[in-house]
Order: C-alpha cells, then structure tokens, then sequence
DNA sequence: CTTGGTTTGTGAAACCTTTCACAAGGGCGG
DNA sequence: CCGCCCTTGTGAAAGGTTTCACAAACCAAG
C-alpha cells in the first residue's frame, strides 16, 4: 500500500465519501465497493483499488462499515478539522464565494478577506471586514488561514498567488483564467470556467463534425 | 492524426490558444513548440504530438505561425463562433456568472436566465429577465441556447440537467456539487469547488505527515 | 549550391491508470 | 461445525498518456 496518489484517486476519495455521509445520514451500515462506486462512474474494482493505497478497511463477503469508512477516509483526505481560507479579491467571484453556505458547511470557512479597492476596504461582505491588501501578511499570520483564494482579475493573479505564498498558506485556489505555477511545494488548483467551457465547445464541434459533415 | 482526443490534450489546446491570442496581440509572428509549452507547464513534445493529432501547422527549423495556429485552434476547438448559455438558478453562483464579463468576452452569451423563486422571477439581472421554469423549454428552443448551465441548489441539479437536455441543449456546465452522468451524448463538466478544496486539504494532510510524523 | 543551425513530426519506450479475474476470508443458515 | 454465497484485496493484463530521440525539413549565410 501506500506511495504517490493520483489527483483523479483523491478526487474519487471524495466522491466516495460524500456518498458515505449520505448513507450514514440514512443510518445504513454496510456497503459494498459496487454500491460506493455508482453515483462516481467508477467501477468497483477502482474503489477497491483506490482504498488499498490505505489500507484494509473492508470485510470480505460483507462490504465496509459506512461509520469506519466515513472517519477513514475523513483523515485520509484531511477533514477531520477544518480549514481557514483567505481571499483576495472581493468581486464578483469573491463575493458569490463568501455568500456560499456550503463552503463553511464542509469545514471552510473564509476568515479572511482583501481587495484593493478603496471603496470596499474597511465595509462588512457576510459578516466579514474587507482588509485592504497592505495587511494582507500580518492578518493571514493571525488568523492562522492555510488556504489562500486568489479571486482577483487575471492580470494580478499570479503576483497575489506569490504573495499568498510568502504569507505563508499552504495551498492556494485560484479562479483566474492562468495557469499558476507551484512553487516551493505549495500546491494550487484551478478552478478555470473559461476552460471548461471551451472544452465543451469542443465537444459539440466534434459532434456536428461527425454528424453534419457527410451533407 | 486525429481518433478520440484526451480531455487533457483539449484542456492544453485551449491554453496554447490563450498563449497564442497574447503573442498575436504583441505582434508577434512566429513561436516555437517549447515557447509554447512553457505557461501551461507542459513539454515541447507535448505541444508537438497535441498538435499531431490535428495536422501538421509548423515549419520545420521555423516553430508555428501564431496567427495561423490561432485560426487553427479556434476551428479545432469550435471557437471561431461564439455560443449561447442558458442559465437555470440565479443565486450566488448564477448571478456571479451573469456579471462576469469575462464569458461574453471568450465568446460565451449567456441569453437566458431561470430561477424558481417567484421574487426573482420577472427582475432583471445584469440586463437579463429573469424567467420561470416553466418558460425553459420553450424559451431555450427560441433562443437557440446550445449550452445549459446549472447554478442550483444540489438537490434538484440532477433534475433540472435532465430538464436541459430535454430543451435541447448541447452540452452542460454544472456547478451543484454532485456527479451528473451524461446521457444521450450531452456532455457535461463539473465545476466542484468544494472538489477543488477536499483535493488540497489532502495534499496539505499528507505535506503534515511526511514532514511532521518524525517528531 | 552547400553547409550549419534550428525545429518540427513521429515511431518507440517509459510510465501511469484502469480493468480483469481470482484466491482468500467472512457471515449465515442449517 | 459445515458448506454455500458473497465481497474484498490484489497481482497481472490491458489500455492510455507522456517522454524520448532522431530523421526530415526549412532557413539563412556564405
């Protein structure tokens, strides 16, 4: 067991245990890698698979504990505490973030936030004061965030990424259309809708291609 | 060339084509393969075989012509035409997207908007009447909307993509935390926030117990 | 026209992920 | 306690993606 974890392994570890928390909700106990595996296209034998890089944590001819599975996989994935996030950009993003109940829901709660407009520092979004970008470290420091969301306009992206990073956080999310590039370990994800976009416009092309092109 | 494109060779293409738009912008005339590949982390090879599955646009001891591999890319990905987005849900989510204008810059409309809440229905937002849901079919069809998008709470997502693709749309951007499967050939791509952050709080869990179980 | 420096396009190799298939183990009814 | 059915955990096979490495092609200079 054990060794470098996939991205698409992680990402199936929590769809996984978003199914778990359901079924505990429901008071199930039991389920087997079949059952785990629907709602995330997988297969069985990936889900299977999938856990084996931690460990042994089902019983043969019975399934998993939905209880021991759902704490197993809490502390594989880190969300047996929860996180404190900072944001920098208090726009249109940052604004829809703030007002996202479902974040603090899941444990991430957004303890801080920055922009650099004059107008908006020092006024309340959802409870929380918007600090202008000069205090950006010392704040990040206090309140202990570890996660930084970089929501600004693109142009400043990676400048604010970097100085997240000197803040001391570590990892950050990004919502702006760059790709971001990790340094000193500091891991950052992308969150790119233009990108997915386009790769639906592919999509579709390639369809009309095949079906409109024989005319 | 060509045969069933990777996801990941689709997401490169589009960032070659955002390096592309930026080098044409400046003037310039000619690039090569590894200047390419450099803002979207990838290898000179990489941008090469991506390419090699669509044809064959670079000069030998030369690199790509940026404004013909520009044009090249923008038919390949379906970009030289801009597309039409109708939205369901105008909460956080739905009105951040209605206020970006970074979509309707890259070619994204949105030309419809649907919401359930009575309150909301028959405002505008960001210029745009908000209708109710029994309006989406007909309206999708009239407007000729190619791209659904779903900005609504998890529990009626699944519903409301199948209701989408009833309307005719040809593809879906889903941002409800939940796994939708695609059916009929609709494509559809999750935008997971909360995915996103699960991924880096395991990267961050796993930084603490290589560095911080020796002690 | 020839030579030298440069960069593409592409098979082959290396690497990584997913699927297969089955032995090993566990529970339950009798 | 025994035998049957079920499901896990996992090597091996298959399938896919990325990297390597080099011949072919192009440009410019002489």
């Amino acid at each position: 067991m054990s060794g470098r974890i996939s991205d698409s392994t992680v990402r199936r570890l929590s769809l996984y245990l978003r199914m778990l928390r359901d079924l505990e909700r429901a008071g199930v106990e039991f389920v087997s890698s079949s059952q785990l595996a629907e709602p995330s296209g997988a297969t069985s034998a990936q889900v299977r698979k999938d856990l084996s890089h931690f460990g042994s944590f089902g019983k043969r001819g019975r399934g998993y504990s939905v209880e021991g599975l759902v704490r197993a996989l809490e502390d594989i994935l880190g969300l047996s505490r929860s996180w404190r996030l900072a944001l920098v950009g208090v726009g249109k993003i940052g604004s829809a973030l703030l007002g996202y109940g479902g974040l603090a829901a899941r444990g991430f709660d957004v303890v801080a936030a920055f922009d650099v407009d004059e107008a908006k520092i020092g006024t309340r979004a959802h409870g929380l004061r918007i600090r202008p970008m000069g205090e950006l470290r010392p704040v990040i420091a206090e309140c202990g965030a570890e996660i930084g969301v970089v929501a600004t306009p693109t142009e400043v992206a990676a400048e604010v990424a970097a100085e997240l990073e000197r803040a001391g956080v570590g990892a950050i999310l990004n919502f702006a259309p760059i790709e971001l590039s990790e340094v000193n370990g500091v891991p950052i994800r992308t969150v790119d809708i233009v990108l997915e976009l386009e790769g639906l416009s592919y999509l579709m092309s390639e369809a009309g291609r095949r079906t409109g092109s024989d005319a």
